[in-house]
DNA sequence: CGTTAACTTGATAGCATTCAACTAGCGTGG
DNA sequence: CCACGCTAGTTGAATGCTATCAAGTTAACG
């Protein structure tokens, strides 16, 4: 993939660019490898990319968009928020993720979405992917088979604040963040990036901060993991994945991906 | 819709086929409508169809399959069960739904799908689905819509579970129930089909049946819903849109769909 | 009319929430 | 340079929503 980013005309090969395939283009191939006509294809997409701030509104619920938003550095969340206030974090998305590609057939989002950390993101209009997919069916295959992994995390996120205890509930979270992390290329050997504050960790696993304070101490007091500064250590990855009843078939990885 | 099915070939126009059409292509076109030629390709897919008894399993949890799966007639559920046993209901799922698109392009779906009343399904190869995307962009997006109007609701099911008491939880699964029913031109008024036991709510809500038998009888004291026989009957839709917090934004449903 | 699943009711228990206060870290500005 | 203020994190006590346990009732069905 890096070989087809060389080939780019020179004047393609900005910064943002060859991260678009890093993070981007690395996520849409790592299943099915797509050719490189399609590689081509995505990375002269009409993007336009953006810094934000952490903690900066990308999208609002319900929101009307022209464009899809994708995240080429740093992390984000999907959020809905309810009448009385109380908010339920949808996912975490790392780079690579297209945080609202629903919005390119639905119009709108029907969640915000917000980062987490400073990021930059890219827009990609939806007139153009929908050209791309009726041009090129890897591509349409590609897109579609991430609507669906995401689609099945969600349904994982579902089944672990249904069924899970606040334990297991925080180390499943862990487990599927490791993993990703490592899949998106960012983080190393149990130990990586995840800038949430024990509130954030709450709202995703519908429980209090205060009671994600004391299961994170347990967490810890029981040798599995830490978090500090925004960073997660994983010091018993098999006693995470078992306090979890973590199994990662629902990320459709590759094999070769590891914690 | 009813047109092009008087216009196929009579030997096609058999029972079940029909069936095809005021469900699954009713479906399919909702939102955008489908070109004659994109109706009559979904038409001759190569379907074999089955009937099926109530509480029979139609695909279990991480199965490989060749084919997806569509309900005809009938009522069904996806779950995930857990190690100790708990279950998790995912979704309910009513004619004219594929239960498991995502296996066209993932192999298998991460989940279980059984039926909750006597069923009509129809099984579409994967290969011929992609087929078919591939020579329609129109049936690509209407297929990928789909699958984000489905994952929407699993969010929403997401925050109905994480967010709500128990007393919003279920009004809120009834409004939803009750809308897509009448989508699905099953149900009128008020009052529709809904084959599911008290355990089954519980597990699609994670309560105890114990806790929606109490509900429930408090949400049919406040003159609000019953349910009776395995059919729903709506007291005061306006009560229930309140009591559940019910937004039908995220059915991405036409205007026309009233309750 | 016997058997089983679904539903109902009451009492008790528990995980997580709520309320409240306190500590630590950090950037800002006087 | 340190006070100030704000956010994040921590700890303790009390409350509560829902689960669990147990038993009884109704409904469905052969």
């Amino acid at each position: 993939m890096s070989r087809t980013v060389k080939n780019l005309p020179s004047d393609q090969r900005t910064d943002w660019r060859f991260n678009l395939a890093s993070t981007f283009l690395r996520k849409l191939s790592m299943h099915a490898p797509l050719t490189r006509p399609e590689c081509e294809r995505l990375l002269s997409l009409p993007v336009r990319s953006q810094r934000l701030a952490a903690r900066t509104l990308l999208a609002a619920e319900g929101e009307q968009r022209q464009m899809a938003c994708t995240l080429l550095e740093g992390h984000a969340y999907r959020y809905r928020t309810l009448a009385d206030g109380s908010r339920q974090i949808l996912s975490f998305h790392l780079p690579g993720d297209v945080v609202d590609l629903g919005s390119t057939l639905l119009g709108s989002a029907d969640y915000g979405v917000a980062t987490l950390s400073p990021a930059l993101v890219g827009y990609l209009p939806h007139a153009a992917i929908i050209a791309a997919m009726a041009e090129h069916p890897g591509i349409a295959r590609a897109f579609w088979r991430e609507t669906f992994v995401d689609a099945s995390i969600t349904r994982e996120w579902l089944l672990n604040v249904g069924r899970r205890d606040a334990f297991a509930r925080l180390a499943h979270l862990l487990c599927e963040t490791a993993l990703r992390s490592s899949a998106a290329g960012i983080g190393h050997a149990g130990r990586f990036a995840f800038p949430v504050t024990q509130t954030d960790l709450g709202e995703a696993t519908a429980l209090t901060a205060v009671h994600v304070n004391r299961t994170l101490q347990r967490l810890r007091g029981d040798g599995l993991v830490s978090i500090q500064g925004g960073r997660v250590s994983i010091h018993d990855w098999d006693g995470l994945v078992q306090a979890g009843g973590f199994d990662r078939t629902y990320l459709h990885l590759p094999a070769t991906i590891a914690a």
